[in-house]
DNA sequence: CATGATACATACTTTGGGGTAAGTACTTGT
DNA sequence: ACAAGTACTTACCCCAAAGTATGTATCATG
């Protein structure tokens, strides 16, 4: 009896995980570096594009605009045109993405407790 | 005025966003698929590592001791083996690992409610 | 004497996230 | 006429995380 091979798994597995674990779940809207701070960034106030951009100076405009589209996708934000020119474009937090604000508060407890810990 | 250039920033970017951004500090401990599986496998008691395996079937050898040692490594988890053959060791929740299940328990929350939200 | 169980280790490959760099389309200011 | 600002898009590359497969050492059991 010869193991039998399941089509990669990878992308199986995270899909598998995100089906079993709530926490991936999480992980995979949040994740990557920048949809945090981006999520931070929109926390008070809605913000423009650029404003983002000048936020963050150190994110690309391509990091940038690719994770407010799955922030939208997943929609923790909300994108809001006007069709004007210059373009006027505002991003905010959805209902989802302020219930997000509480979790993110705990989280940063947390690492502030853990990163002060001292090992016995 | 040329940009300036600042010595590949890809791991660079990496450490400043987990010292400006505490969410960052936690997924970089909790991250990965698999490690947020093996804290809940370990919320209530220890478990042995062939335990652990036939509690997470689909996991590799491979992945279940890596995030078992970065775990142990970040002092989240906390090995203890008896010099005995066959080999007997057991994994616990450290302190630190155990405060992290309230927070992981709002992430569930979060999750559930997310998921079962309706887009208007 | 070979298989299975214990708890790992290690070489090799894949893959997707993130980074770099440049282009697009349209208008205002000088 | 050309730079600058708006909000993107696209092609290309690189690397680290994850997966595949196999090996190791010891003992018990059939």
């Amino acid at each position: 009896m010869t193991k039998i091979k399941e089509s990669s798994s990878i992308s199986l597995n995270k899909g598998l995980a995100e089906l079993t674990c709530p926490v991936t779940y999480v992980m995979n809207k949040i994740g990557g570096h920048w949809k945090p701070i981006i999520i931070y960034q929109l926390r008070e106030d809605a913000k423009r594009y650029s404003e983002l951009r000048r936020a963050i100076p150190i994110i690309t405009e391509k990091m940038l605009i690719q994770s407010l589209k799955q922030l939208e996708a997943d929609n923790l934000v909300i994108r809001k045109a006007e069709p004007v020119v210059p373009p006027f474009v505002t991003y905010s937090l959805s209902p989802s993405g302020r219930e997000l604000v509480p979790l993110m508060n705990m989280m940063a407890e947390w690492a502030i407790q853990d990163s002060g810990r001292v090992m016995l």
